[in-house]
DNA sequence: GCAAGTATTAGGGTATGCCCTAATTTTCGC
DNA sequence: GCGAAAATTAGGGCATACCCTAATACTTGC
């Protein structure tokens, strides 16, 4: 049996939730919670599996009910139902600890199955949860995409060189596992410093960290 | 009638592909790449509606051909597919402009829909890959302080000629700005070397970077 | 305060890295 | 295809980094 408390100011909603669920057998509605500071309650929190949790309350935001509670008893799991799918609250909630973030325009089927899920431990996010998310992740890296160093051209024997350099390789070493003879591995070194702007190894190994190639 | 074009080196699995699509009324396999390389033709780009991108080509990786092909032509649609579900790769593909990103061991159907869906413009990820993403957002955030590894005791005069180092300071340099003798210099860098498990300067700069100290 | 440990200093010898030059092969634009 | 440009190959010569050992100064615990 998967019992819950809701928190959330709006009785109706939580009366709608409480008919809803009313019809699984292995869902069990114990408390209700509408102000933040009434969760707060050892006893209570050690008799529930999972707080369905709102964001918007009156006293507080959800996202500080769901950090103090975890911090209070690391057992209970969190669902957070919310009526906003912007970026900026997901990744706070995510932050917080809470386990799953349906939307409140959620059917009910969906709701249910994001309860079982979150009860046995795993996450669960809404379609449009991880749609906002994943469109926010495409986007910041567009915008931050134009300031971009321009990396000078790297051959592919070079890019072998360096990675080979950069795992502590000497010289000798790198001719013996690519095959070519120690001078032309230290004309393709000779050639990443120059297109990388350094002066011996520390620079290079540098250069190519700040740039990307790890 | 959706027209695809496949990159992936791994004939066999290009040939399952076929076969699994070939069935779908509304999908057309129109080309086969074998090397990154030669996806970059515009009469080719023109001619097809979605790439199916495997990431671990033989001549560049599936990110760098996603970025290419976007600066060539913005109407072609990028689906990836790969067997790796690491956040890194994830978060590098979402960043190339990719629109999807499937594993290889996802199912027919879901593949299926997954062309349909960024077929029409929207995103489709697979749900291990948006469970990857969602718990590294959760992770990233309680990490993000704690793990500092137990850097080893770098003495006062270690460090300063660690800077230098890193600054590209030949050690005959480092001697002249700190008044001391090359040999000096040379037995603090040594002993940089052994504090650090580094054998040589590559390795001295890569986990100085790594554990904090630029 | 004194002994034990560590930091800083330094030398000799060898391996490695770096610069200049240059031939051959591959790639690319037209 | 063909010619130019770039990549890959390589040698000689010198500077630099790395290894071993070891003396002197500086901390630190008791």
């Amino acid at each position: 049996m998967i019992k819950i408390l809701i928190v959330d100011d709006h009785k109706m909603f939580v009366e709608g939730l409480e008919f809803i669920l009313s019809k699984e057998e292995d869902i069990e509605i114990v408390h209700r919670c509408y102000e933040g500071k009434e969760v707060f309650n050892k006893e209570l929190l050690e008799k529930i599996d999972i707080i369905l949790l709102d964001i918007n309350l009156p006293d507080m935001t959800g996202i500080e009910v769901s950090e103090r509670i975890l911090k209070m008893n690391q057992n209970v799991k969190i669902l957070v139902l919310s009526m906003h799918d912007e970026e900026s609250y997901i990744t706070e909630v995510l932050k917080s600890g809470a386990l799953g973030y349906v939307l409140k325009n959620t059917g009910r089927k969906e709701l249910v199955t994001a309860i079982r899920t979150v009860a046995s431990g795993r996450t669960y996010f809404s379609e449009a949860i991880t749609n906002t998310i994943m469109n926010g992740l495409m986007n910041n890296s567009k915008k931050a995409k134009p300031i971009e160093k321009d990396v000078p051209k790297i051959t592919r024997r070079e890019k072998e060189v360096l990675d080979l350099i950069l795992d502590e390789n000497t010289n000798q070493e790198i001719a013996g596992k690519l095959f070519i003879s120690l001078k032309t591995v230290e004309a393709h070194r000779s050639n990443l410093l120059s297109k990388l702007n350094a002066r011996n190894t520390a620079g290079l190994v540098k250069k190519a960290m700040e740039l990307n190639l790890v």
